[in-house]
DNA sequence: CTCCGTGCAAACGATTTGCACTATG
DNA sequence: CATAGTGCAAATCGTTTGCACGGAG
């Protein structure tokens, strides 16, 4: 099963590249419809699954109830806006936190570690006059 | 707005408890359908909102995922099972992370920190033959 | 020319809500 | 007795899927 780079592909890829930020998939969906207006919301789930099956970005399963898709398929860390729901990447010195130190939990096998920061970001710290 | 102690409230909440487990609100529904059989699903879901929003109990909100609810409302941190998605408390000395010693992110204002172990639960062991 | 990908609409699973009725405090 | 809570059904929200057609390799 070979990945074929189509339009509405690579037009997905690059808006969720320039936006720098962590969509959803709907607010992807707007986006793109922009340039390409007849393009369906099920083509955008469809390549955000394949595209972070494949690697190329990645999916953020945090706080919230909708999945957001990250430019980044990297590991790192991220921050959370409790108040607006927006995320960021950050890198986090884990403080001698992975794998080898992590507590083991009785019964279970561990396999990795999820640091989520919660926080108020700019924008909301704004509105909120803090 | 006064909470009023209601029989399915009563129900509810001591099913949560006695389970000890990380439940949805439909295995919590399974539950408590045995011992008052006319209850509604909906009057489960309001009821752990209710609950959690007054502090009662905890609410684990995982992207993409159900939710589920904790009996215990304190701060402490999740493992959580790849396989099953069983989830279960546990107590970490955090190596030193906390409100103060983590990393500031520009412009946000850092509130809180939630830290998820990933691993693989002892009965999905046993099936898996590890 | 082969299939992977698309658009559309319908299906789906989890959760929420409007409404008339019930029962707690 | 005021009004929070209930059961039911329908609505909603995010996401997935079946299908016939279209286009990349």
């Amino acid at each position: 099963m070979q990945l074929r780079m189509t339009n509405q592909r690579e037009i997905i890829l690059r808006e969720l590249r320039q936006s720098g930020r962590h969509l959803t998939a709907d607010e992807l969906y707007d986006l793109v419809k922009k340039i390409m207006p007849r393009i369906s919301l099920a083509t955008v789930y469809r390549n955000l699954e394949i595209l972070s099956e494949a690697g190329i970005i990645g999916k953020l399963e945090i706080s919230g109830r909708q999945k957001r898709f990250d430019y980044d398929p990297e590991e790192h860390d991220h921050i959370y806006c409790v108040v607006c729901h927006r995320v960021d990447n950050f890198e986090l010195d884990r403080h001698g936190i992975n794998i080898d130190t992590l507590p083991q939990v009785p019964g279970y096998t561990v396999t990795g570690c999820r640091l989520e920061l919660l926080g108020i970001c700019p924008e909301c710290r704004k509105q909120q006059g803090q």
